[in-house]
DNA sequence: CGAACAAAAC
């Protein structure tokens, strides 16, 4: 029909003129009909005729793919370079560069030669390929053609030259073009923004202005599209929206979406709404850009609400769309929405998109409770690619399936998909999480042999996962070889030695990184100041408080909780209470720290006011809060309160106990005597009684001077921990208590004999940052310690307060307390003070005592002269 | 007559 219609619109005319116009008609409107045309040539014996043929394969190419553009050509007797270049650039658009390159190498070896159309689309191809060495083959050609001043040819070369890293040849090309026009500045641009090289991209845009070179709307698009990845925020966007505006560049849909696109990554959306606005054009790709903006900053409902605006104004969903609404569920964790918009894509026939099933597996992992339906959205994608593989296995590392999430990981290789730094960083995480550093080696090998680049999320995985396994020295190296470090390096290093105990390496963290001249963020402070208080270093956590102010982090709940903790560790209520005052919305983790600072200090009845003022506070009490107020109530001796908590627990507040509850709830039980329930409690919970749940009865056993419980206790102890000191020092005491000395003496023999030792009593004082150690091993500075102990007990005496010695020296903290009008002493354990040694046997009851000691001295000397003297600089570790 | 260079949403 379309035939006759062309003919006739083109009559009168001869039946090859009529056909060479139906062609070029439907060419130059991408009409497939045309092809009708093709038997009638054949019949006329026209095949021979370069005009129609070159015609007709660009219409094949336009309208049919590659393959029936290829099978059109290798049938055609006669080829000219028109003919070759067609059928090669249909090879380029459609991304078969390899292809390409071999159909140019056939022309070349069939004697045809290229003309400066050939050149720029083999060239295209090279570049895409990354071969460098046949594109600067194809560029000798180029200059023996004498094409060298072709502004395509020079364009496209740049594009190749700036890919391959030879930004000297690029610029050499951009000199030659006289400076060039817009769009070899613009490829330049737009290459090094490909590459990553954003601030060689902003250079070549201040030179284009200085060489008095314009940008226009593509130059704008690519540099808006830059904005988020440079981290300066919305200055730098609005700058370039600024500018848009000053070059008079007009606003189309593809700017306007860029510019949308860039204040919705700033989290600006009343802006980015602004400017959608602004002229009337919306497509698809606009309104993706608009949810997914919403989608970013959580705003979910909103974004579903663009998604239906967009249906009302006829605009047709794509398979971005669908991936966009699908991350918006599954940044919610609404596995119903996200249900909704699965049925959408089958009714729309998308489930096998690669971005709609990457999206599909995403939100079924992080919504759905199995990996059932992840997998089923996983098998449903064609060709998976690193993208789908890595969401399967980080979503079974994060289901706990972290040996199937290694099997993944060679199943992905073994189908020719290579892990990129998100998969490794993703899989050495899930090494870390078995602390598996068997697995973590395995794959630091890996990343070796294959030489793949360490960049900072694969370095912090590793050194995460090495620390994480005591493999300290390792995680220290694989800083050393990372070419840059981040604020997640630092904090992972600090938090895993704060897990394990090594809170003095931790804060050393804190000079590498400022060395390294990383700065330190609200998580590394977090990190630290709970390093500070594990240290109990009050002066260290003091400067760091400082930081937090001056850096205005102190804003964040993780780094108030820490210094509230840290606080509320070093014994500095005052301090604690002043910084919880401070927070905004005090959380769980706010709320737990006060409680566990108050109780820890002895302040029972104010931690037991302060969970009431939690639950008025309306905050939600989670299973540390009971552990504090457990915690509490057995310091405060509150049998009934304790006990009335732990069974609120599950009754009221839906929270299982935990064998931590359990230990506190044995102590609560033993330490009021009612040992037999306790046993009953070891008996009946749900958990294996571990090494520290029979101490803690070995140690209520003592006070009671129940010696066959205690045995009992003290053999379940040394068959999970057979070389602990601790145990036979609370068995011997248990016997001399209940007045078998003997036994007691034996047993002391005995852990002699096995070669074990007491670890020593420790306390430190900081006193101007400098930490002074006093050990009971150490006379000398066990002297000191006593000498000021004497002091202050001299100038007790010398006041007239009623203070009682018995032969041991034993006082009780209690005493000293309330001579200096201290109330808050924790239930008292006596401190004892001899000559020879200081034992400190109450740790809280310690750290008083020295505050006391102290404050005497600012007392009978200047207080401002010695301000940093205040209470809680001391610092006290013990064991009894 | 036909063939070539720079732009957005994951």
């Amino acid at each position: 029909m379309l035939c006759r219609t062309a003919s006739h619109s083109f009559s009168p005319c001869g039946f090859q003129e009529t056909c060479l116009r139906v062609l070029s008609f439907c060419n130059s409107h991408s009409l497939k009909e045309g092809v009708c045309v093709h038997s009638p040539i054949i019949k006329g014996g026209l095949q021979d005729d370069l005009y129609l043929s070159n015609n007709l394969l660009s219409l094949y190419a336009k309208c049919f793919g590659v393959g029936q553009a290829r099978h059109f050509f290798d049938e055609m007797p006669h080829k000219d370079v028109v003919s070759w270049t067609t059928v090669l650039s249909a090879h380029t658009r459609n991304k078969l560069h390899f292809e390409a390159l071999e159909l140019f190498g056939m022309m070349l070896g069939s004697g045809q030669c290229p003309n400066e159309f050939t050149l720029s689309t083999a060239l295209r191809s090279c570049s895409a390929l990354g071969e460098f060495e046949f594109g600067a083959q194809i560029h000798a050609s180029v200059v023996k053609l004498g094409l060298e001043a072709n502004p395509v040819l020079g364009t496209t070369l740049i594009d190749l030259y700036t890919e391959c890293d030879c930004t000297v040849e690029a610029h050499k090309l951009l000199a030659f073009l006289k400076d060039g026009d817009i769009v070899a500045w613009t490829t330049m641009i737009s290459s090094l923004v490909e590459t990553s090289k954003w601030n060689e991209a902003l250079q070549i845009y201040v030179r284009m202005i200085e060489a008095g070179v314009y940008p226009n709307e593509f130059t704008f698009v690519k540099l808006l599209g830059m904005s988020s990845v440079l981290g300066l925020g919305m200055s730098y966007g609005k700058l370039l929206h600024a500018q848009l505006i000053i070059f008079g560049v007009e606003m189309n849909l593809v700017v306007k979406t860029a510019i949308v696109d860039m204040y919705a990554k700033c989290g600006r959306m009343e802006d980015a709404i602004k400017v959608s606005k602004q002229i009337p054009e919306y497509d698809v790709c606009l309104w993706t850009t608009i949810i997914s903006g919403f989608t970013q900053i959580l705003q979910v409902r909103e974004a579903v609400i663009a998604f239906l605006d967009m249906q009302l104004s006829g605009v047709l969903p794509n398979n971005f769309t669908y991936a966009s609404l699908l991350n918006a569920s599954s940044s919610i964790l609404s596995l119903e929405l996200g249900e909704q918009f699965h049925s959408r894509v089958i009714v729309v026939g998308l489930m096998d998109d690669i971005y709609v099933g990457n999206a599909l597996v995403d939100m079924y992992m992080k919504c759905f409770h199995t990996t059932t339906n992840a997998v089923k959205a996983f098998r449903g994608i064609a060709s998976p690619n690193v993208i789908s593989w890595t969401s399967l296995i980080a979503g079974f590392a994060k289901h706990g399936f972290e040996e199937k999430s290694f099997q993944l990981f060679a199943e992905m290789q073994a189908s020719g998909v290579q892990p990129n730094s998100i998969t490794l960083s993703t899989i050495i995480g899930a090494c870390s999480k078995m602390k598996s550093f068997v697995q973590t080696m395995k794959f630091h090998g890996l990343i070796i042999k294959t030489k793949a680049d360490i960049d900072i999320a694969v370095g912090n995985a590793l050194v995460d996962a090495y620390a994480g396994g005591g493999m300290v020295d390792e995680a220290w190296s694989v800083i050393g070889i990372m070419n840059h470090r981040d604020p997640i390096t630092y904090t992972s290093l600090a938090a895993r030695l704060n897990q394990r105990g090594d809170h003095e390496m931790a804060l050393k963290v804190i000079n590498c990184m400022s060395n390294d001249e990383v700065k330190m963020d609200e998580f590394s402070l977090a990190s630290f100041l709970s390093a500070a208080a594990g240290l109990r270093t009050m002066e260290t956590g003091r400067q760091l408080h400082c930081y937090s102010v001056k850096s205005g982090f102190e804003r964040c709940n993780s780094v108030s909780n820490s210094l509230v903790h840290l606080y509320g560790k070093c014994g500095s209520m005052h301090d604690a209470q002043r910084v919880f005052k401070d927070i905004n919305e005090p959380d769980a983790v706010s709320w737990n720290g006060l409680i566990l600072g108050l109780a820890t200090n002895g302040h029972i009845s104010h931690a037991l006011s302060a969970f009431d003022d939690m639950r008025l506070a309306g905050v939600k009490p989670d299973s540390v809060t009971f552990l504090s107020l457990i915690f509490a109530c057995s310091q405060g001796g509150l049998l009934d309160l304790g006990l009335e908590y732990f069974y609120s627990m599950e009754k009221t507040h839906h929270l299982t106990p935990k064998l931590d509850h359990y230990v506190c709830l044995v102590d609560l039980l033993g330490r009021g005597g009612h040992l037999e329930e306790a046993v009953e409690v070891i008996g009946t919970m749900p958990f294996k009684p571990d090494f520290l749940i029979c101490k803690t009865l070995l140690n209520a056993c003592k006070l009671h001077g129940n010696v066959a419980l205690g045995e009992d206790m003290a053999r379940r102890c040394l068959e999970l921990d057979p070389s602990n000191p601790a145990i036979y020092l609370l068995l011997a005491n248990l016997y001399d208590n209940a007045g078998f000395s003997d036994f007691g003496d034996k047993t002391r023999r005995l852990m002699k004999e096995r070669g074990l030792r007491r670890s020593p009593g420790q306390c430190w004082m900081e006193v101007k940052s400098k930490i002074y150690l006093f050990s009971s091993r150490e006379k000398k500075d066990e002297d000191e310690i006593t000498e000021k102990v004497e002091f202050l007990i001299t100038e007790m005496k010398n006041k007239g307060y009623p203070l009682q010695e018995n032969e041991d020296k034993l006082y009780h903290s209690e005493q000293l307390a309330l001579a200096f009008g201290v109330l808050s002493v924790p239930t008292m354990a006596p401190i004892r003070i001899n000559k020879n040694s200081l034992v400190c046997i109450h740790c809280h009851s310690f750290i008083m005592l020295v505050t006391l000691v102290i404050d005497r001295q600012i007392i009978v000397r200047d207080r401002k002269r010695f301000h940093f003297f205040k209470d809680g600089q001391c610092s006290c570790a013990g064991h009894s």
